[in-house]
DNA sequence: GATAAAATGAAATTCAAATTTAATCAGATA
DNA sequence: TATCTGATTAAATTTGAATTTCATTTTATC
C-alpha cells in the first residue's frame, strides 16, 4: 500500500514516514501543495495524508483539485486547524477523514487501516459467475480458467468496474485506451467481441449488454 | 438513504433521528444492542449509528456481530467513551469513523455524506407509473420493462424532465434532434407514436398529451 | 341563433428506403 | 503475440412520404 504524505515541516514528515513504514507501508512525500499535486497526477496512490497550511497551494484547495478528477482514493486530513469549521469545510472538500493535531500515531494508523480494510476484497471483480482477481491477472468463469489480454482483461475490469451504468465508447476509449482527443475507431468493437468469444456467454448469462448508439453495461 | 441508529437515551435518539430526517435521510432507531442486531439481520441499512454503551448487548460486541456477516455497511461510533485506546478498540472492531461525545451535529452529517459520497445515485425520471433509469438506460412500466430505441428514449426523457410545461415541436427538434433551422418534418410525430405504442397506455393513464398546434405535455 | 354538413389542417399511423451502428473477419503493424 | 485498422456483413434505427384519422372551423340551412 503505497500513501502520499503532504506535509512541509521535517519532523513530522520523518516521524510520519517511519512510523508508517515500519507499520508496512511504502511512504511518498511532498512537503508543499504543488509538488503534491505534481505527483498525484503522475502516480496513483491507495491514500493521502494531508496539512492544511502548506506552502504553494494549501491543503485544502490541494485537496479541491485531487477530487476533481479523482473522487476515490482516501484523503485524510492530518491538521492544527482544530475547529469543527474546519473539519466541515476539510470534509466538505472530499477529505475522508479529519484528523487533528497533536494526534495519536496510532489512532492514524488505525485509522488508515480502516481504509483499507475492504480493499483485498475490491481486488477481485465478479459479474455474474465471472470472477477476476485483478492482482493476479486471472480470469474466472465459474471454476474454469478464462484467459484474456491485457487490454481484454483492462476493458472487461473497466466495465465491471461501472456495473450497473452504462459506459459510453468516448468514456471507455478515455478511460481504457486514454485516447482523449476525438478519434474515430472500431477498436472497441473488436474487444469486446473478442472478450464475449472467450467468455462464451450462454443466452440468460447476457452480463454485457450493448446499448446502441452509446455504448456497452455490465449486470449481474 | 436509510440509517439505523442504535442508541437507548431517549433524548439523544429524538435528537439524532429528527435532524437527520430533515437532512432527508430515513431513520430507524433500536433501543438495545439485541434489538439493534435483530433489524441488522432483517434489513438492510445504508449506514449504522452505534452507541457504545448499551444494555443486552453494548455497542463493541455488536460492531464485531455485524461484521462477521456483513464486511461493507459503514458503521460510525458515537459514545462517551472518549479515549485514545477506546477509539482504537471501536475502529479494530470493524467500525468506519468514531465520532466522541459531545458532538457537533453539522460535523456528524459531514462525516455521513462521507460514506455515501460515492455511493451511485442511480439517475431516475418517473412519469405516473413509467420509471426511467438514465443510468442503465432502462424503462419500467410498473415492473415490465419496455425497451426503447435511443431517439424514443431521449424524447421521452426530455418530455418527463419538462413534466407539467408544454413543449412546443420546435423545442424537442431543437433539444432532442438539435435542429436548429427551420425543417419541415414528422419526425416527431413518428416517435410520439412509437413510444405511445410501445408503453400502451391505457385511457386512464394519458400522462402524454397532445397539445394541438403546439407540441406536447407530459404530466402524472 | 342553433344545428348539421362540409372543409380544412393537424396529428396519428403505416411503411419502405436510407442511414447508422455494431459484429465479424482478415490482414497489417510493431 | 497482442493490438489495431479497414473492409465486409448484418442488424437495428431513423427518416421522409403517403395515407388515414381526428378535431376544429367554416359555411349553409332551418
Amino acid at each position: 500500500m503505497h500513501i502520499l504524505i503532504v506535509e512541509d515541516e521535517v519532523g513530522i514528515v520523518q516521524f510520519l514516514k517511519q512510523g508508517l513504514q515500519e507499520e508496512g507501508y511504502q511512504i511518498t512525500t511532498a512537503a508543499d501543495g504543488s509538488k503534491g499535486f505534481e505527483l498525484v497526477q503522475e502516480q496513483k496512490f491507495d491514500l493521502i495524508l494531508l496539512d492544511w497550511m502548506l506552502p504553494k497551494i494549501n491543503g485544502l484547495d490541494l485537496c479541491k483539485a485531487i477530487r476533481v478528477k479523482d473522487h476515490f482514493t482516501p484523503i485524510i486530513f492530518l491538521t492544527a486547524k482544530d475547529t469543527v469549521q474546519e473539519t466541515i469545510e476539510g470534509l466538505k472538500a472530499g477529505a475522508n477523514d479529519y484528523i487533528k493535531k497533536p494526534f495519536s500515531f496510532e489512532e492514524l494508523v488505525e485509522r488508515i487501516k480502516v481504509h483499507f480494510r475492504n480493499k483485498k476484497q475490491t481486488e477481485t471483480l465478479t459479474l455474474g459467475n465471472i470472477t477476476m482477481d485483478l492482482s493476479r491477472h486471472i480470469v474466472l468463469k465459474g471454476d474454469e480458467e478464462i484467459s484474456l489480454t491485457q487490454r481484454e482483461f483492462e476493458l472487461l475490469a473497466y466495465l465491471i468496474q461501472h456495473k450497473g451504468k452504462v459506459c459510453t465508447r468516448n468514456q471507455i476509449l478515455r478511460d481504457v485506451w486514454e485516447i482523449n482527443f476525438e478519434y474515430d475507431t472500431g477498436v472497441i468493437d473488436v474487444f469486446m467481441n473478442a472478450i464475449r468469444k472467450k467468455l462464451n456467454l450462454k443466452i440468460e448469462e447476457d452480463y454485457i449488454k450493448t446499448i446502441r448508439g452509446i455504448g456497452y453495461i455490465a449486470n449481474d
